[in-house]
DNA sequence: ATGCAATGTTAGAGCATTTAACATGTAATG
DNA sequence: CATTACATGTTAAATGCTCTAACATTGCAT
Protein backbone atom coordinates (compact mmCIF):
# COMPACT_ATOMS: atom_id res chain seq x y z
CA UNK A 1 0.00 0.00 0.00
CA UNK A 2 3.34 2.18 0.03
CA UNK A 3 4.24 2.18 -2.97
CA UNK A 4 4.84 -0.24 -6.83
CA UNK A 5 6.82 -3.46 -5.87
CA UNK A 6 10.37 -3.96 -7.85
CA UNK A 7 12.22 -6.61 -8.29
CA UNK A 8 14.35 -5.04 -6.32
CA UNK A 9 12.15 -3.45 -3.71
CA UNK A 10 8.96 -4.84 -1.79
CA UNK A 11 6.58 -1.65 -1.73
CA UNK A 12 4.80 -2.75 1.17
CA UNK A 13 7.26 -4.54 3.38
CA UNK A 14 6.59 -3.37 6.44
CA UNK A 15 2.96 -4.73 6.14
CA UNK A 16 4.07 -7.92 4.91
CA UNK A 17 6.75 -8.54 7.65
CA UNK A 18 3.39 -7.42 10.51
CA UNK A 19 1.79 -9.89 8.97
CA UNK A 20 4.53 -12.61 8.35
CA UNK A 21 5.24 -11.87 11.90
CA UNK A 22 1.72 -12.81 13.40
CA UNK A 23 1.36 -15.39 11.09
CA UNK A 24 4.58 -17.33 12.46
CA UNK A 25 3.71 -16.85 15.70
CA UNK A 26 0.03 -18.18 15.25
CA UNK A 27 2.00 -21.00 13.58
CA UNK A 28 4.72 -21.63 16.29
CA UNK A 29 4.74 -19.71 19.33
CA UNK A 30 6.21 -16.12 19.97
CA UNK A 31 9.07 -17.78 21.62
CA UNK A 32 10.57 -19.19 18.49
CA UNK A 33 9.73 -16.38 16.53
CA UNK A 34 12.58 -15.19 14.40
CA UNK A 35 12.96 -11.87 13.06
CA UNK A 36 14.97 -13.71 10.06
CA UNK A 37 11.79 -16.29 9.43
CA UNK A 38 9.86 -13.31 8.85
CA UNK A 39 11.98 -11.54 6.32
CA UNK A 40 12.43 -15.29 4.23
CA UNK A 41 8.39 -15.24 4.61
CA UNK A 42 8.25 -11.78 3.20
CA UNK A 43 10.45 -12.72 0.26
CA UNK A 44 13.64 -10.49 1.46
CA UNK A 45 17.05 -10.38 3.16
CA UNK A 46 17.60 -10.91 6.83
CA UNK A 47 18.80 -7.13 6.96
CA UNK A 48 15.73 -5.76 5.51
CA UNK A 49 13.81 -5.47 8.51
CA UNK A 50 15.92 -3.26 10.33
CA UNK A 51 14.80 -0.28 7.78
CA UNK A 52 11.16 -0.47 9.12
CA UNK A 53 11.90 -1.52 12.51
CA UNK A 54 14.97 -0.74 14.90
CA UNK A 55 14.98 -4.15 16.47
CA UNK A 56 12.83 -7.45 16.79
CA UNK A 57 10.54 -6.13 19.91
CA UNK A 58 9.54 -3.02 17.76
CA UNK A 59 8.23 -5.67 14.96
CA UNK A 60 7.15 -7.75 18.01
CA UNK A 61 5.00 -4.32 19.40
CA UNK A 62 3.40 -3.77 16.27
CA UNK A 63 2.57 -7.14 16.07
CA UNK A 64 0.52 -6.56 19.16
CA UNK A 65 -0.87 -3.24 17.87
CA UNK A 66 -2.49 -5.69 14.83
CA UNK A 67 -3.78 -7.86 17.15
CA UNK A 68 -5.38 -5.88 19.62
CA UNK A 69 -6.32 -3.81 17.04
CA UNK A 70 -8.32 -7.12 15.43
CA UNK A 71 -9.53 -7.57 18.81
CA UNK A 72 -11.16 -4.56 18.89
CA UNK A 73 -12.65 -5.25 15.82
CA UNK A 74 -13.80 -8.58 16.77
CA UNK A 75 -15.19 -6.74 19.74
CA UNK A 76 -17.09 -4.57 17.96
CA UNK A 77 -19.04 -6.53 15.30
CA UNK A 78 -20.09 -8.74 18.58
CA UNK A 79 -22.11 -6.24 20.03
CA UNK A 80 -23.72 -4.49 16.93
CA UNK A 81 -25.26 -7.92 16.99
CA UNK A 82 -27.15 -7.33 20.51
CA UNK A 83 -29.96 -5.11 21.82
CA UNK A 84 -28.03 -1.69 23.24
CA UNK A 85 -28.45 -1.73 26.66
CA UNK A 86 -29.11 -5.29 27.43
CA UNK A 87 -26.74 -7.84 29.56
CA UNK A 88 -26.69 -9.71 26.42
CA UNK A 89 -24.53 -7.12 24.49
CA UNK A 90 -22.26 -7.23 27.31
CA UNK A 91 -22.06 -10.81 27.46
CA UNK A 92 -21.53 -10.76 23.74
CA UNK A 93 -18.39 -8.62 23.93
CA UNK A 94 -16.71 -11.06 26.63
CA UNK A 95 -17.77 -14.29 23.92
CA UNK A 96 -16.16 -12.12 21.32
CA UNK A 97 -12.90 -11.60 23.85
CA UNK A 98 -12.65 -15.27 24.67
CA UNK A 99 -13.23 -16.36 21.34
CA UNK A 100 -10.42 -13.95 19.99
CA UNK A 101 -7.74 -15.28 22.30
CA UNK A 102 -8.79 -18.81 21.44
CA UNK A 103 -8.55 -17.92 18.23
CA UNK A 104 -5.26 -16.60 18.20
CA UNK A 105 -4.24 -18.31 21.08
CA UNK A 106 -0.47 -17.36 20.55
CA UNK A 107 -1.45 -13.80 20.33
CA UNK A 108 -2.30 -14.11 23.77
CA UNK A 109 0.80 -14.96 25.11
CA UNK A 110 2.57 -12.08 23.39
CA UNK A 111 -0.30 -9.62 24.26
CA UNK A 112 -0.32 -10.78 27.61
CA UNK A 113 3.63 -12.30 28.35
CA UNK A 114 6.51 -10.30 28.40
CA UNK A 115 6.68 -8.85 25.40
CA UNK A 116 3.33 -7.22 26.56
CA UNK A 117 4.71 -6.18 30.03
CA UNK A 118 7.61 -4.31 28.07
CA UNK A 119 5.60 -2.21 24.94
CA UNK A 120 3.39 -0.82 27.62
CA UNK A 121 6.34 -0.01 29.93
CA UNK A 122 7.98 1.85 26.47
CA UNK A 123 4.70 3.65 25.54
CA UNK A 124 2.11 3.71 28.62
CA UNK A 125 -0.54 5.84 27.30
CA UNK A 126 -1.11 4.34 23.76
CA UNK A 127 -4.14 3.52 22.39
CA UNK A 128 -3.43 0.04 21.59
CA UNK A 129 -6.08 -1.50 23.76
CA UNK A 130 -8.62 1.15 24.30
CA UNK A 131 -11.02 0.68 21.07
CA UNK A 132 -12.46 -2.72 22.91
CA UNK A 133 -12.32 -1.12 25.80
CA UNK A 134 -14.73 1.60 24.76
CA UNK A 135 -16.63 -0.63 23.02
CA UNK A 136 -17.05 -2.01 26.42
CA UNK A 137 -17.98 1.10 28.23
CA UNK A 138 -20.56 2.30 25.88
CA UNK A 139 -22.49 -1.05 26.34
CA UNK A 140 -22.22 -0.91 30.08
CA UNK A 141 -23.50 2.97 30.63
CA UNK A 142 -26.56 1.62 28.20
CA UNK A 143 -26.94 -1.21 30.53
CA UNK A 144 -26.54 1.25 33.37
CA UNK A 145 -29.53 3.62 31.72
CA UNK A 146 -31.77 0.77 31.78
CA UNK A 147 -31.20 -0.74 34.97
CA UNK A 148 -32.03 0.16 38.68
CA UNK A 149 -28.30 0.05 40.14
CA UNK A 150 -26.46 1.58 43.02
CA UNK A 151 -23.16 1.37 41.28
CA UNK A 152 -23.19 3.79 38.49
CA UNK A 153 -19.14 4.50 37.97
CA UNK A 154 -19.38 3.08 34.42
CA UNK A 155 -15.14 2.96 34.36
CA UNK A 156 -14.87 0.74 37.42
CA UNK A 157 -17.86 -1.30 36.43
CA UNK A 158 -16.14 -2.17 32.85
CA UNK A 159 -12.70 -2.34 34.36
CA UNK A 160 -14.37 -5.63 36.70
CA UNK A 161 -16.28 -6.70 33.49
CA UNK A 162 -13.38 -7.01 31.19
CA UNK A 163 -11.60 -8.12 33.84
CA UNK A 164 -14.03 -11.43 34.25
CA UNK A 165 -13.87 -11.68 30.91
CA UNK A 166 -9.97 -11.71 30.26
CA UNK A 167 -9.40 -13.65 33.67
CA UNK A 168 -11.74 -16.48 32.25
CA UNK A 169 -10.13 -16.28 28.65
CA UNK A 170 -6.82 -16.94 30.64
CA UNK A 171 -7.70 -19.23 32.70
CA UNK A 172 -9.51 -21.09 29.90
CA UNK A 173 -6.71 -21.24 27.42
CA UNK A 174 -4.47 -22.58 30.22
CA UNK A 175 -6.44 -25.81 29.88
CA UNK A 176 -7.55 -25.38 33.70
CA UNK A 177 -11.50 -25.11 32.95
CA UNK A 178 -10.92 -28.49 30.81
CA UNK A 179 -8.82 -29.82 34.01
CA UNK A 180 -11.44 -28.88 36.76
CA UNK A 181 -14.84 -28.66 34.97
CA UNK A 182 -14.38 -31.17 32.26
CA UNK A 183 -17.99 -30.72 31.46
CA UNK A 184 -18.14 -27.21 31.34
CA UNK A 185 -17.83 -24.77 28.35
CA UNK A 186 -16.32 -21.45 29.12
CA UNK A 187 -18.89 -19.10 27.32
CA UNK A 188 -21.64 -20.36 29.75
CA UNK A 189 -19.36 -19.65 32.41
CA UNK A 190 -19.08 -16.54 31.26
CA UNK A 191 -22.45 -16.23 30.99
CA UNK A 192 -23.59 -17.14 34.60
CA UNK A 193 -21.17 -15.23 35.94
CA UNK A 194 -21.39 -12.34 34.39
CA UNK A 195 -25.63 -12.76 35.42
CA UNK A 196 -24.58 -12.92 38.61
CA UNK A 197 -22.22 -10.18 38.93
CA UNK A 198 -25.24 -7.74 37.18
CA UNK A 199 -27.38 -9.04 39.81
CA UNK A 200 -24.87 -8.20 42.33
CA UNK A 201 -25.34 -4.90 41.34
CA UNK A 202 -29.32 -4.72 41.48
CA UNK A 203 -30.57 -2.99 44.11
CA UNK A 204 -32.02 -5.40 46.68
CA UNK A 205 -36.15 -5.58 46.80
CA UNK B 1 20.73 -29.99 48.93
CA UNK B 2 22.14 -32.56 46.63
CA UNK B 3 25.76 -33.28 48.21
CA UNK B 4 28.72 -31.26 49.29
CA UNK B 5 30.21 -29.21 46.69
CA UNK B 6 33.49 -29.38 45.39
CA UNK B 7 35.56 -27.00 43.67
CA UNK B 8 34.91 -29.06 40.81
CA UNK B 9 31.29 -29.95 41.63
CA UNK B 10 28.86 -27.80 42.48
CA UNK B 11 26.68 -29.65 44.90
CA UNK B 12 23.52 -28.40 44.43
CA UNK B 13 23.58 -27.01 40.71
CA UNK B 14 19.92 -27.94 39.22
CA UNK B 15 18.09 -25.71 42.14
CA UNK B 16 20.76 -23.18 41.83
CA UNK B 17 19.77 -22.36 38.31
CA UNK B 18 16.58 -22.11 39.03
CA UNK B 19 16.84 -19.43 41.36
CA UNK B 20 19.62 -18.13 39.09
CA UNK B 21 16.99 -17.66 36.41
CA UNK B 22 14.23 -16.93 38.75
CA UNK B 23 16.33 -13.54 39.52
CA UNK B 24 17.61 -12.93 35.98
CA UNK B 25 13.68 -13.02 35.10
CA UNK B 26 12.55 -10.93 37.66
CA UNK B 27 15.44 -8.41 36.30
CA UNK B 28 15.42 -8.47 33.23
CA UNK B 29 12.54 -10.50 31.95
CA UNK B 30 11.87 -13.60 30.58
CA UNK B 31 12.11 -12.47 27.06
CA UNK B 32 15.83 -11.73 27.57
CA UNK B 33 16.93 -14.30 29.85
CA UNK B 34 19.89 -16.55 29.08
CA UNK B 35 20.67 -20.06 29.78
CA UNK B 36 24.04 -18.68 30.12
CA UNK B 37 23.45 -16.09 32.55
CA UNK B 38 22.09 -17.98 34.60
CA UNK B 39 24.75 -20.33 34.55
CA UNK B 40 27.31 -17.61 34.66
CA UNK B 41 25.40 -16.58 37.78
CA UNK B 42 25.74 -19.50 39.55
CA UNK B 43 29.25 -19.85 38.60
CA UNK B 44 29.46 -22.78 36.39
CA UNK B 45 30.23 -22.82 32.34
CA UNK B 46 27.65 -22.83 29.98
CA UNK B 47 27.41 -26.05 29.45
CA UNK B 48 26.92 -27.17 32.94
CA UNK B 49 22.80 -26.53 33.22
CA UNK B 50 22.48 -28.94 30.20
CA UNK B 51 23.54 -31.69 33.15
CA UNK B 52 20.10 -31.18 34.92
CA UNK B 53 17.79 -29.44 31.90
CA UNK B 54 17.34 -30.77 28.52
CA UNK B 55 17.18 -27.29 26.90
CA UNK B 56 16.00 -23.71 27.87
CA UNK B 57 12.92 -24.39 28.11
CA UNK B 58 13.34 -26.84 30.74
CA UNK B 59 14.43 -24.65 32.68
CA UNK B 60 12.22 -22.09 32.05
CA UNK B 61 9.42 -24.81 33.23
CA UNK B 62 10.91 -25.54 36.69
CA UNK B 63 11.03 -21.36 37.11
CA UNK B 64 7.26 -21.71 36.74
CA UNK B 65 6.93 -24.47 39.13
CA UNK B 66 9.01 -22.55 41.38
CA UNK B 67 6.63 -19.85 40.57
CA UNK B 68 3.61 -21.18 41.27
CA UNK B 69 4.44 -23.19 44.29
CA UNK B 70 5.84 -19.99 45.70
CA UNK B 71 2.36 -18.16 44.73
CA UNK B 72 0.47 -21.28 46.19
CA UNK B 73 2.63 -20.73 49.74
CA UNK B 74 1.31 -16.73 49.87
CA UNK B 75 -2.00 -17.39 49.42
CA UNK B 76 -2.00 -20.47 52.01
CA UNK B 77 -0.17 -17.97 54.56
CA UNK B 78 -2.83 -15.26 53.59
CA UNK B 79 -5.76 -17.26 54.12
CA UNK B 80 -4.56 -18.96 57.40
CA UNK B 81 -4.90 -15.15 59.00
CA UNK B 82 -9.09 -14.62 57.74
CA UNK B 83 -11.87 -16.12 59.82
CA UNK B 84 -12.94 -19.97 57.82
CA UNK B 85 -15.93 -19.22 55.52
CA UNK B 86 -16.17 -15.49 55.49
CA UNK B 87 -16.06 -14.11 52.04
CA UNK B 88 -13.27 -12.16 53.89
CA UNK B 89 -11.02 -15.20 53.25
CA UNK B 90 -11.88 -15.56 49.82
CA UNK B 91 -11.32 -12.00 48.97
CA UNK B 92 -7.51 -12.34 51.26
CA UNK B 93 -6.75 -15.19 48.72
CA UNK B 94 -7.20 -13.18 45.71
CA UNK B 95 -5.47 -10.31 47.10
CA UNK B 96 -2.77 -12.45 47.61
CA UNK B 97 -2.83 -13.66 44.47
CA UNK B 98 -2.62 -9.92 43.00
CA UNK B 99 -0.11 -9.04 45.02
CA UNK B 100 2.42 -11.97 43.82
CA UNK B 101 1.85 -11.08 40.77
CA UNK B 102 2.55 -7.24 41.48
CA UNK B 103 5.58 -8.31 43.08
CA UNK B 104 6.68 -10.78 40.75
CA UNK B 105 5.86 -8.89 37.75
CA UNK B 106 7.97 -10.94 35.59
CA UNK B 107 6.60 -14.22 36.60
CA UNK B 108 3.08 -13.23 35.38
CA UNK B 109 4.63 -12.77 31.97
CA UNK B 110 6.21 -16.41 32.18
CA UNK B 111 3.50 -18.07 33.85
CA UNK B 112 1.01 -16.96 31.54
CA UNK B 113 3.06 -15.95 28.25
CA UNK B 114 4.10 -18.00 25.99
CA UNK B 115 6.16 -20.22 27.82
CA UNK B 116 3.39 -21.14 30.09
CA UNK B 117 1.12 -22.23 26.98
CA UNK B 118 3.96 -24.63 25.72
CA UNK B 119 4.66 -25.70 29.25
CA UNK B 120 0.94 -26.75 29.67
CA UNK B 121 0.38 -28.36 26.31
CA UNK B 122 2.99 -30.56 26.74
CA UNK B 123 2.13 -31.75 30.34
CA UNK B 124 -1.43 -30.58 30.86
CA UNK B 125 -2.11 -32.54 33.92
CA UNK B 126 0.45 -32.21 36.31
CA UNK B 127 -0.51 -30.31 39.43
CA UNK B 128 1.34 -26.96 38.92
CA UNK B 129 -1.12 -24.48 39.61
CA UNK B 130 -3.00 -26.53 41.97
CA UNK B 131 -2.34 -25.95 45.23
CA UNK B 132 -3.41 -22.53 45.33
CA UNK B 133 -6.24 -23.30 43.69
CA UNK B 134 -7.28 -26.11 46.10
CA UNK B 135 -6.69 -23.30 48.62
CA UNK B 136 -9.36 -21.02 46.90
CA UNK B 137 -11.81 -24.13 46.85
CA UNK B 138 -11.52 -24.52 50.78
CA UNK B 139 -12.70 -21.45 51.04
CA UNK B 140 -15.29 -20.89 48.79
CA UNK B 141 -16.86 -24.33 49.96
CA UNK B 142 -16.69 -22.87 53.27
CA UNK B 143 -18.38 -19.60 52.61
CA UNK B 144 -20.79 -21.37 50.89
CA UNK B 145 -21.74 -23.80 54.22
CA UNK B 146 -22.35 -20.64 55.86
CA UNK B 147 -24.50 -18.72 53.52
CA UNK B 148 -27.99 -18.77 51.91
CA UNK B 149 -27.01 -19.26 48.26
CA UNK B 150 -28.44 -21.53 45.34
CA UNK B 151 -25.47 -22.42 43.67
CA UNK B 152 -22.97 -24.81 45.14
CA UNK B 153 -21.24 -25.63 42.67
CA UNK B 154 -17.81 -25.07 44.68
CA UNK B 155 -15.77 -26.34 41.45
CA UNK B 156 -17.40 -23.73 39.51
CA UNK B 157 -17.67 -20.72 41.76
CA UNK B 158 -13.69 -21.29 42.43
CA UNK B 159 -13.14 -21.08 38.61
CA UNK B 160 -14.94 -18.03 38.31
CA UNK B 161 -13.53 -16.32 41.72
CA UNK B 162 -9.96 -17.34 40.09
CA UNK B 163 -11.31 -15.59 37.08
CA UNK B 164 -11.67 -12.44 38.63
CA UNK B 165 -8.42 -12.61 40.63
CA UNK B 166 -6.41 -13.09 37.97
CA UNK B 167 -8.00 -11.08 34.93
CA UNK B 168 -7.96 -8.34 37.31
CA UNK B 169 -4.03 -8.77 38.44
CA UNK B 170 -3.58 -9.10 34.78
CA UNK B 171 -5.33 -5.92 33.77
CA UNK B 172 -3.56 -3.57 36.51
CA UNK B 173 -0.27 -5.13 35.73
CA UNK B 174 -0.53 -3.73 32.42
CA UNK B 175 -1.09 -0.34 33.52
CA UNK B 176 -4.39 -0.72 32.47
CA UNK B 177 -6.32 0.42 36.14
CA UNK B 178 -4.23 3.71 36.13
CA UNK B 179 -4.48 4.49 32.88
CA UNK B 180 -8.82 4.41 33.00
CA UNK B 181 -9.28 4.67 37.09
CA UNK B 182 -6.00 6.87 38.26
CA UNK B 183 -7.65 7.48 41.47
CA UNK B 184 -8.61 3.83 42.15
CA UNK B 185 -6.77 0.58 43.74
CA UNK B 186 -6.59 -2.77 42.48
CA UNK B 187 -7.13 -4.48 45.90
CA UNK B 188 -10.21 -2.51 46.54
CA UNK B 189 -11.04 -3.09 43.38
CA UNK B 190 -10.60 -6.64 44.14
CA UNK B 191 -12.38 -6.85 47.13
CA UNK B 192 -16.14 -4.33 45.61
CA UNK B 193 -16.11 -7.00 43.06
CA UNK B 194 -15.62 -9.63 44.90
CA UNK B 195 -18.81 -8.87 47.39
CA UNK B 196 -20.61 -7.86 44.39
CA UNK B 197 -20.38 -11.64 42.65
CA UNK B 198 -20.98 -12.82 46.10
CA UNK B 199 -23.74 -10.63 46.62
CA UNK B 200 -25.20 -11.62 43.73
CA UNK B 201 -25.19 -15.35 44.28
CA UNK B 202 -27.29 -15.08 47.31
CA UNK B 203 -30.53 -16.00 47.28
CA UNK B 204 -33.24 -12.74 46.52
CA UNK B 205 -35.27 -11.60 49.83
C1' DA C 1 40.12 -50.57 46.40
C1' DT C 2 37.90 -50.10 41.98
C1' DG C 3 34.96 -48.91 38.49
C1' DC C 4 30.43 -46.87 37.00
C1' DA C 5 27.36 -43.07 37.01
C1' DA C 6 26.78 -38.37 37.84
C1' DT C 7 28.25 -33.93 37.08
C1' DG C 8 31.66 -30.71 35.66
C1' DT C 9 34.83 -28.48 31.71
C1' DT C 10 36.47 -26.89 27.10
C1' DA C 11 35.83 -26.51 22.19
C1' DG C 12 33.16 -25.73 18.57
C1' DA C 13 29.15 -26.06 15.16
C1' DG C 14 25.03 -23.73 14.00
C1' DC C 15 21.79 -20.15 14.08
C1' DA C 16 19.76 -15.43 15.03
C1' DT C 17 20.37 -10.44 15.75
C1' DT C 18 22.23 -6.51 14.38
C1' DT C 19 25.42 -3.23 12.05
C1' DA C 20 28.29 -1.48 8.19
C1' DA C 21 29.15 -0.71 3.61
C1' DC C 22 27.29 -0.83 -0.71
C1' DA C 23 23.33 -1.02 -4.46
C1' DT C 24 19.08 0.34 -6.56
C1' DG C 25 15.03 2.62 -7.26
C1' DT C 26 11.92 7.11 -6.74
C1' DA C 27 10.86 11.55 -6.73
C1' DA C 28 11.95 16.37 -6.21
C1' DT C 29 14.57 20.11 -8.16
C1' DG C 30 17.15 22.99 -11.27
C1' DC D 1 15.75 15.99 -18.87
C1' DA D 2 19.69 15.40 -15.81
C1' DT D 3 20.92 15.33 -11.21
C1' DT D 4 20.90 14.32 -6.75
C1' DA D 5 19.07 13.09 -2.15
C1' DC D 6 16.55 9.67 0.28
C1' DA D 7 14.28 5.48 1.10
C1' DT D 8 14.75 0.82 0.90
C1' DG D 9 17.07 -3.18 -0.64
C1' DT D 10 21.54 -6.47 -0.53
C1' DT D 11 25.76 -8.88 1.14
C1' DA D 12 29.20 -9.62 4.63
C1' DA D 13 30.55 -10.07 8.99
C1' DA D 14 30.79 -9.29 14.23
C1' DT D 15 28.67 -10.84 18.29
C1' DG D 16 26.30 -13.73 21.30
C1' DC D 17 23.44 -17.73 22.60
C1' DT D 18 22.02 -22.74 22.37
C1' DC D 19 23.30 -27.10 22.40
C1' DT D 20 26.44 -31.22 21.48
C1' DA D 21 30.73 -33.91 21.70
C1' DA D 22 34.67 -35.33 23.89
C1' DC D 23 37.08 -35.26 27.98
C1' DA D 24 37.84 -34.60 33.41
C1' DT D 25 36.64 -35.17 38.17
C1' DT D 26 34.12 -36.84 41.95
C1' DG D 27 30.95 -39.82 44.73
C1' DC D 28 29.07 -44.24 45.65
C1' DA D 29 28.28 -49.07 45.33
C1' DT D 30 30.22 -53.45 45.36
Amino acid sequence: MNSRPTAYHHGDLRNALILAAAELIEERGSADFAMVDAARRAGVSSAAPYRHFRDKTALLDAVIDFAFFALGEQVQAAVEKQQPGSAEAIIAIGKAYIRFMREHRAFYGLMWGDAGIRALQERPSDERSAAGFYVLMAAVEAWCAQNPVDERDVLQLSIKLWSMAHGLAGIALYGHVERFLPQADVFSLLESSTHTFLEGLRKRC
